[in-house]
DNA sequence: TTTCCTTACGCCTATCGTAAGCATA
DNA sequence: TATGCTTACGATAGGCGTAAGGAAA
């Protein structure tokens, strides 16, 4: 036999006021049925929580302990549907975030910067990944929003563009175009090359064949991390067709030169998620990023 | 409008089944006043507990926070009568204390054999349960007192270490480390590594890497549960770092070998308590931890 | 005699179970 | 067509309020 909320309630009454034609009257209602309560209660938990007689009314030892205990009870009682209600609204929760190292420079410092100002119950996890591991992850449901390129996203993921960047030729030191404040692509021949794999990193790759004519150069290596190829710059390995947020990486000896006839905002950077979520913080989150303009 | 305990009770019941036929059969009752309490339920908290069509059931996130807090009120109701029985009968204070699966084979069993010689009056309940849970479950009431690590705890709770132990390697007979006296971390190079989660058991990840070159190994699973973890070695599947308290769980044909070039302590128990607790128990328990040096 | 907790009795609300409804695979 | 959550309806149990009881100051 189990006792009920109500018979907390009535409990914490008669324990505070000790009197239960006071702790009635608290309660809105009459002392009889209050009595009862209180009688039930002692016989369900075998224990008798008040000594009283007819003048007057005290805790007993056990009473004491369970007037603890049912404080406890009843904070929980409250905290449990708010929490719920929180969440429902999306102002407390979990997100997952599945990003690209590369990413992780810019945007998503700024993001998650946002989001602690303007989401402050949400809590964030971040997981390293690529453009392509994210749309699996997010189906499997082990990221809820994902910062990629929109190259081969399939069309059950919802994707908004988050931020666009100029490419930039890494150059080292004293290479005959560092110190110049532009490039055009066509004198990018007769270099050698760094190149984004057109594997692991086909977006880049992608972009850049698509604005250098790449048979004019020697290809040096093929690679997929970017703090790798910029290395590679450093050590005068050749230069490299990288995003302009890659100079945030702060390599000695690199310099990065935009490229005069190539748009400014040809390397995209988005968030893609899984529109049917029921995460409702992921609501929230797309509605920052889409009403606070990231890419400003 | 509040919720009652049954609902509570139905409530858990079809979060636990995900089918409102067996859950009603399980509270032994039959699915249509089921269905009303849980509709009740989420009526009078404003949120919405499950997602249901006709063919499944799934929990939304609210109801995912929802359950948490129900099995933490729950674990309230029936502590409750408990402690005022305990206290009926004679004892004076009580403590719950909140512990690893991992920290019961040693220490725990060392501190209530103390508590029992020093404070007869004193009844113990124990909860299981891992570190970020404890200080959740403090700063909500529900332990006094929790047994975990001293990794990312909030400053709003108090600490003080309780044990320390080596690390060790968990291998299986047959490896070529079995029979070994000691180890060093460098030998541990091409192995397969059973690795603590990084999220779930973050501790003994940082530590395992802060010592070992994971890079030079290769990762098997990812896991928490150490029992899981050095099963996994008795089957073969690769060698452990483990917490030399591990080798009380006597697992068949796993040995456990000292690591020669890690200092001893480094795997350190922390009691970890809410400062502004009244339980007067917990002030008793505090200071014979503290007194009795029960590291030794 | 007054105070105030408890017991007695009638009303009413709430929940249960059975039965029918209805959407999905 | 079968499964399984939901709505409808009648019966019942439990709680409330009013009224009466009883012990202490």
């Amino acid at each position: 036999m189990k006792f009920t909320l109500a018979q907390i309630l009535s409990f914490i009454a008669v324990a505070e006021n000790l009197h239960f034609g006071k702790a009635a009257e608290e309660l809105n209602m009459t002392q009889p049925p209050l009595s009862r309560q209180i009688q039930k209660l002692e016989k369900s938990i075998g224990v008798q929580l008040f000594e009283r007689n007819n003048r007057n009314v005290t805790l007993t030892p056990a009473g004491e302990s369970f007037l603890a205990e049912a404080y406890g009870l009843l904070a929980s009682v409250e905290r449990a549907p708010r929490r719920a209600q929180k969440i429902a609204e999306g102002a407390w929760g979990q997100i997952t975030i599945g990003c690209t190292a590369v990413s992780s420079f810019g945007v998503l410092g700024d993001l998650l910067s946002r989001m602690a100002d303007r989401l402050p119950g949400v809590s964030v996890e971040i997981a390293e990944m690529v453009t392509a591991e994210e749309v699996k992850a997010l189906s499997e449901g082990l990221i809820d929003i994902g910062l990629g390129r929109p190259d081969r996203v399939p069309s059950i993921v919802e994707t908004t563009q988050i931020h666009s960047e100029r490419l930039v030729v890494a150059v080292p030191a004293h290479h005959e175009f560092a110190g110049r404040t532009s490039v055009a692509s066509s004198e990018i021949a007769n270099q050698t090359l760094i190149m984004h794999s057109p594997t692991k990193a086909r977006y880049f790759y992608d972009l850049t064949v698509r604005y250098i004519d790449v048979g004019a150069n020697e290809i040096a290596h093929s690679l997929s991390q970017i703090l790798t190829i910029v290395n590679l710059v450093a050590a005068g390995r050749g230069i490299a067709i990288v995003s302009e947020s890659a100079s945030s990486l702060r390599v000695d000896g690199v310099s990065y030169i935009p490229l005069s006839d190539v748009p400014d905002d040809v390397v995209e950077l988005h968030a893609i998620w899984n529109p049917e979520s029921r995460n409702p913080a992921l609501r929230q989150v797309i509605d920052l990023i889409r009403n606070e303009n990231l890419s400003a």
